[in-house]
RNA sequence: GGCCCCGUCAUCUAACGGUUAGGAUACGGCCCUUUCAAGGCCGCGAUACGGGUUCGAAUCCCGUCGGGGUCACCA
């Protein structure tokens, strides 16, 4: 029952690193695990006018950092393998022997037709609202002596499939069992490219042939093109590998996963401080559901479970904000070292990109509400996380443990690592843009923040912030003093948070003190008394 | 529009043909609390509709409606 498998995610470089990408990625490497079998990674590079350079690279680089690697691939990236070459482009002379070997049989035959003609049969054909749109098989029956005058005058030619024009063209899908459909609906699809290069069709199915794929299992877009796949496997009489039709990622909207109305790079997902577990935890949770409501499970829970024919073919919408939840989850399950060596990397990735990282103006900005506060949100923290950059990694070269005594204080407020812009900055920085408005809120008046902070220095100047039992100490002193001013902890606490942390929200105030130090934190409180015109 | 796929809370999902249709996110409330979180408790909230089959249907069948995908020398 289970013989390994060889399953392949076949991206084409065409620009970022796509979720789906990983998705597909995800639920191969799940595939090939389960059964001992091989995951491969195929480019497909096939066509020239979209080809972006450095895309392979990053599609690489994505599939790593999500721990989804390859067990083939191209050698330049990792293992390489028997199968190769693992990129379509380097594959070109096998396409053109398997279109000649369609010809000699009779399956294929060249088309000399224009893509001005295609285009009007097309227009034709749309303004009669005639039920079959495609090619009409002008080439298909061309006598020999017409072909060989069509190359002797040295006309271009792609090579087409030649499909059957009745009947019916039965395929199969692992969820949806026996599929038919309409022989005469089909049209004679393009194999090979007027330039050489295959067409997805054909380059498919010779290199799942040639690298004996046993899985196909690819989003479900391709379902309509599965009959002249399955009938290309027929023509060239090689076995069909089990085809598993993936349901595709939406937006909120439910329409196909996009770039405008969700982030779709794999990259942003990155630096927007997702922990790349999370968001492969997140992608098994779509269309995948382990026993017992258990939601949160690391990739060998997922693959103990796993079975590709449990998934669930309706197709889920990409929440952005259950991700942001689960992305939390992971973040306070993560020791303190492992937390702080992330966040110093987090920095890093973003250093030097303010422009990029700039506020986009209204216009650009996504519609939909969450996405829209979350992506303002995440430029401004970006922009201040990788201004901490230098600092951050000087403190951990002159002392590896430096960030360590700040982690439990910031751990259960984050849900991305680039959040941790909302709480670091007080503990490298004294100096801040104080308001009056920040000292003094509603319903309270400047000498009581005065005060206030006159109290709280008098016991921060009495306590031995090295002594066991401080932060207690502090804690019972500035109970007891707020209650003898008649005042809640709360509102007593305001005026010192903002004096030492320059915000109205911030990590709890004690523990922050001690990790500052004594002198550091009475310094702050002379600073914003020195503010208040009260030093 | 043709063809194809899909249809359980707003969202992700669970439920041998027999459950008060369960869990999670989000949302609301309460508790805890030093701000913000985190956490605890409670609440809101779904089998698209109509017919069958069956003692019994979210589950099987048909229809309707709804949603999506696809109709390139792109993948």
């Amino acid at each position: 029952m289970t013989t390994p498998a060889r399953v392949r995610v076949a991206p084409s470089p065409t620009g970022d690193p796509h979720v789906g990408t990983a998705y597909m990625a995800l639920f191969d490497r799940a595939m090939a695990d389960k059964t001992g079998g091989r995951f491969i990674l195929r480019i497909e590079d096939t066509d020239r006018t979209r080809y972006v350079a450095d895309s392979e690279q990053k599609i690489f680089e994505a599939l790593k950092w999500l721990g989804l690697q390859p067990d083939e691939g191209p050698p330049e990236h990792g293992p390489g393998g028997p199968y190769g070459p693992y990129r379509q482009s380097e594959r070109l002379p096998l396409y053109k022997q398997a279109a000649d070997e369609l010809v000699a049989k009779g399956r294929a035959y060249k088309c000399y037709c224009t893509s001005e003609r295609l285009e009007t049969l097309r227009k034709i054909q749309q303004a009669e609202k005639s039920k079959f749109v495609g090619y009409d098989g002008l080439c298909r029956n061309l006598t020999p002596e017409q072909i060989a005058a069509n190359d002797a005058a040295g006309k271009p030619h792609v090579v087409r499939l030649k499909l059957r024009r009745e009947g019916t063209i039965k395929v199969h899908d692992l969820f949806r069992g026996e599929l038919s459909f309409d022989a005469a609906e089909q049209q004679d699809a393009v194999m090979l490219k007027s330039d050489g290069f295959p067409t997805y069709h054909l380059a498919m199915a010779v290199d799942d042939h040639a690298m004996k794929i046993t899985h196909v299992i690819r989003a479900e877009e391709w379902l309509p093109s599965t009959p002249i796949h399955f009938e290309l496997y027929r023509a060239f009489g090689w076995e069909i590998p089990v085809f598993a039709h993936m349901p595709l990622l939406r937006n909120k909207d439910k329409s196909k996963i996009s770039k405008r109305k969700n982030p779709t790079s794999l990259l942003w997902y990155r630096d927007a401080g997702f922990l790349p577990e999370a968001l492969r935890n997140f992608l098994g949770l779509m269309g995948f559901s382990l026993p017992n409501d258990q939601e949160i499970f690391t990739y060998q829970e997922f693959l103990q479970h796993f079975d590709l024919a449990k998934v669930n073919i309706g197709g889920p919408i990409f929440d952005l904000q259950k991700l942001h939840w689960l992305n939390g989850e992971y973040i306070r399950r993560l020791d303190d070292a492992d937390l702080a060596a992330r966040i110093v990397e987090q920095c890093k990735l973003l250093a030097g990109r303010e422009a990029e990282l700039a506020d986009l103006p209204e216009s650009e900005l996504p519609q939909e509400t969450f996405l829209k506060d979350f992506e303002q949100k995440r430029r401004r923290q970006s922009r201040i996380l990788g201004g901490l950059a230098g600092e951050l990694t000087a403190r951990v070269a002159k002392q590896p443990d430096a960030l360590l005594p700040i982690m439990p204080l910031i751990k259960e407020r984050l849900h991305t690592l680039v959040e941790a812009a909302d709480y670091l900055p007080m503990f490298f920085t004294g100096e801040f843009a104080f308001t009056r408005e920040a000292f003094v809120p509603k319903k309270q008046t400047p000498e009581g923040a005065v005060q206030a902070l006159k109290e709280a220095r008098a016991i921060l100047a009495a306590q031995d912030f090295a002594a066991p039992g401080a932060k207690d100490a502090l804690d019972a002193a500035f109970r007891a003093k707020a209650e003898a001013l008649g005042q809640k902890i709360g509102p007593f606490l305001g005026p010192v948070r903002v004096a030492l942390t320059g915000a109205t929200v911030s990590p709890p105030l004690v523990e922050s003190m001690l990790v500052l130090g004594k002198a550091e934190t009475l310094r702050r409180l002379d600073n914003a008394l020195k503010f208040l015109g009260q030093a």
